[in-house]
DNA sequence: TGAGATATGTCAACAAGGCTGACTTAAAAC
DNA sequence: GTTTTAAGTCAGCCTTGTTGACATATCTCA
């Protein structure tokens, strides 16, 4: 509206011409709602919420990882964190050791109950997207998962894919 | 780890065996978040936040839509809609008309100053996904497209597919 | 025409899950 | 032995969701 038309556009451009993708943006929004939605009813039998969930989910895929860890993934305070994490604590779905090489550290780890609630989430989500799958062609599950790595931005991507392999960190015990 | 192998899947079954898709879900975590990110910082120059973007992109997306209709998009209530919709009203980015054949109705409509930000959050949105399938062969467009569609409730679909037509509702004005 | 249904608006209170800022403690590092 | 680091905690705030109750205008239908 209030800038003027060029004529060339630079890589990288905002280029305002384009139409914007309001199928892509608009199937985003209510998949991703559709997809946290599975494990939310569940959750709730247990007095626990989405934040609680990403913890846990956190902790069972990276056994052993460390408070500053688990705040780099997740992007929040540790004091929202450790709102969610004290109750997953309480009540016996996550528990925590001191670092043998680093008494500073808290290792956390699910317990077999946390681990159980954990696993139960993943597949109900895992059943969502076998769905989504199962009419499509072989190639569509990796095409799905090239998408949604490109989305990520490219400064996280290292991390991410770091995440992505599962390695557990329990060699420090 | 508890549950008895078994060596028939029914179809539809919760197929405890398969090990989670933790890639996909994991990735879809990461995704979305960068992808609702980016609107983030510019809504804060305007004192908005996430639940003022949806309700401007929906009535920029379909005008002359009635508050039913958006909530019936949005799935909130009334009342979390209210409290958003007002200051998008107070602060000039939406327009409200009584309904013609049923007076009753309010129908929105973004301003142009409405109408602009829309546009360009939904562009910068765009800028993301236009990167991230630009690498990609040209099928890779429409895998996610279908991807994300096929994780959809399919009860929902139908209404989520007559969304993406964009069509406008200001026939009622 | 009058009763009831419908679309919207509003008040009050609450919960989840983010945030900032300030401060403590224990352990490691130098 | 001082400084830095990892974690925990207190207090208060914001956004965005919730429920429940009730008000108003308008439409529908017997």
């Amino acid at each position: 509206m209030s800038e003027p038309a060029r004529l060339q556009r630079v890589p990288g451009d905002p280029t305002p011409g384009d139409p914007p993708a309001y199928d892509l943006i608009e199937l985003f929004f209510f998949a991703y709602r559709d997809f946290v939605g599975d494990p939310d009813r569940i959750l709730a039998d247990y007095g626990f919420g989405r934040a609680h969930h990403r913890v846990l989910h956190f902790v069972d895929r990276q056994s052993g990882l460390t408070i500053a860890e688990l705040l780099d993934i997740l992007k929040i305070t540790k004091q929202s964190l450790n709102r969610v994490l004290k109750e997953l604590i309480e009540k016996g779905f996550v528990e925590v050791r001191t670092g043998t090489q680093d008494r500073r550290q808290r290792l956390l780890f699910t317990t077999a109950q946390g681990h159980e609630l954990a696993l139960r989430l993943a597949r109900l989500q895992t059943r969502r997207i076998e769905r989504a799958l199962e009419n499509g062609a072989p190639e569509l599950r990796e095409a799905a998962g090239r998408f949604l790595l490109a989305m990520i931005d490219p400064a996280e991507r290292g991390e991410v894919m770091e995440i992505l392999s599962g390695r557990t960190k329990e060699a420090a015990q």
